[in-house]
DNA sequence: TGATTTGGTCATATCCCTGTCACATTGGCA
DNA sequence: TGCCAATGTGACAGGGATATGACCAAATCA
C-alpha cells in the first residue's frame, strides 16, 4: 500500500519519504520537515491517532498539513481525528484523482506561507531566500521582528488578527509579552513602509486587532 | 476542581470567567458573552441540566458552544444532556489534553458553521474574518457598534426588534442605555449604507422598532 | 569587551467612538 | 387642519482605544 502510494506521488512529482512505523515517521518527520503527511490510520505500535496527536501537539509541527487514510467512513473516527487536529480524510478505497485532489487542496491551503518569494500587488516584494523587503525595487528596511510580523501578514493577508493572536502567531505561543507591544511593532512596521507609501496596507480595525490588506479601508 | 480548571486553561492561552453556582454563571454569560462554555453536571441550586436547557433556550446565547463535565458516563445521561443541545461531553476523570482536545474541535466546529461569509442580496456582504463590509465589493465604513448591529440584522433578518430588545441582544443584556441611543446608531447605520443605496434595507416600523429587510417597505 | 542594534515597556498625545441632548421633522388622529 | 407623540438628525463632551516617542535592558556584533 505504502509504496503503492509512493510511486503514484513520485509519478504526480512529488518528492516522496515513507515511514513503517510511527516512531520511525516521528523522526523523519523532525528532520526533513515534509510539507504535508499522509498518515494510515492503522499503524504498526503507535496508532495513527495517536500519532496525530503527537504532531499537532509539538510547536513547530502542529502546522504541517495531515491527511489520514482510514479504512472507515464511520463517524467517530473522523471526529477523534478532527479533535486532533488532522487536516482532512481519504477513506479507502480511494481513486488516485480524489487522494491527488485532496492533497492539492491541503496544500494550498497551509500553503501560501512555503514561498520563497512573495509579491503583493506588484509593489511590495519579499525575499525569503535574501532575507529582504523590496518595495517598488528599493530596499527597506525592516528589523527583525517587523520582518516577520511583515511575513505573517503577507502570509495572512485580508484577514484580522487580535492583538493576543499576532503574539502567538508571530512571537510563538508560551511567550509573555505584553499586548500593547504588537502597537509599537506595528507602529514600527509602518514607519519603515512609509517612505514608499505602502503604510495602509497595515489596517487598524479598532476593537479587534489589525488587518493587513491591499484594499483601502 | 473549578480552580483547577482555570488554571489549567489559563496555561493554554484561554481567557476564563468562573461561576460557582448556576445563576451566577446566567448572569456572566449574559454580560460576558463568552466563546464556550465548560459546565459541571452537579451544580448547587440549579442543576447542569438545569442550566444547558435555559441556556439552549436563549435566541442570542442558544449558539453558544457547551461541553458538560460529568462524573459518570451513563447513557442517560447523555441522552438527556443531548436533547438539551449539549456540544460535547467530558466524563471525569480526564486528563487535560483530552479536555483541550474537546474544547479545540468543539470551538472549531462551533466557528466553521456560524457563518463566516453573510451575503444579502448579492449586494451587500459582511466578512467576519476580514472583519468588513462590502457593498457592491466596495468596503462600507462602519463603527464598531454599527458593525454589531448590522451583523446581528444580518443574521436576523425580516423581522422586528424593538429598541429594548436591540441594546439586549445587540449590546448586551445589563447594560443602561437610553432607548433613543438606538435611534442614533440606526442613523449611523443607514449613513453609512447611503453611499451604496442600501440605506433603505434599515426600516422603520413606526410605534414598534426597527427591521432589516431586503425587500423595499 | 565595548559599541551598536534590537525589543519590550511606559507615559503621553491623539484620535475615534459613543451616549446623550436639543431641536427638526414626520406621521397619525381627532 | 392642528396637535401630540414618535422618529430623524446634528452637535458635543467624555472616555476609551490607539499612536507615538523615549527609555533601558538584553542581545548581537566587531
Amino acid at each position: 500500500m505504502r509504496e503503492l502510494l509512493a510511486a503514484t506521488l513520485s509519478g504526480a512529482g512529488y518528492e516522496v519519504l515513507e515511514a513503517a512505523t510511527g516512531s520511525e515517521a516521528q523522526q523523519l518527520v523532525g528532520d526533513e520537515n515534509p510539507s504535508l503527511i499522509l498518515l494510515d490510520w492503522m499503524l504498526p505500535g503507535m496508532s495513527g491517532l495517536e500519532f496525530a496527536k503527537w504532531l499537532k501537539r509539538d510547536d513547530r509541527l502542529c502546522e504541517i498539513p495531515l491527511i489520514m487514510l482510514t479504512a472507515r467512513d464511520e463517524e467517530n473516527y473522523k471526529v477523534q481525528g478532527l479533535e486532533a487536529g488532522v487536516d482532512d480524510y481519504v477513506t479507502k478505497p480511494f481513486s488516485t484523482r480524489e487522494l491527488l485532489a485532496r492533497i492539492k487542496a491541503v496544500l494550498r491551503r497551509a500553503g501560501a506561507d512555503s514561498s520563497e518569494l512573495i509579491r503583493v500587488d506588484g509593489r511590495l516584494e519579499m525575499d525569503m531566500v535574501q532575507h529582504r523587503v523590496l518595495a517598488d525595487d528599493q530596499p527597506v528596511a525592516v528589523g527583525p521582528t517587523e520582518f516577520k510580523l511583515l511575513h505573517f501578514f503577507l502570509t495572512h493577508q485580508e484577514r484580522v488578527y487580535s492583538r493576543a493572536q499576532l503574539l502567538d502567531l508571530v512571537w510563538g505561543r508560551n511567550v509573555y509579552i505584553e499586548e500593547r507591544t504588537v502597537d509599537v511593532h506595528i507602529r514600527r512596521l509602518r514607519k519603515a513602509l512609509e517612505p514608499h507609501g505602502l503604510e495602509e496596507m497595515v489596517q487598524t480595525v479598532r476593537g479587534v486587532g489589525y488587518r493587513f490588506s491591499v484594499r483601502p479601508v
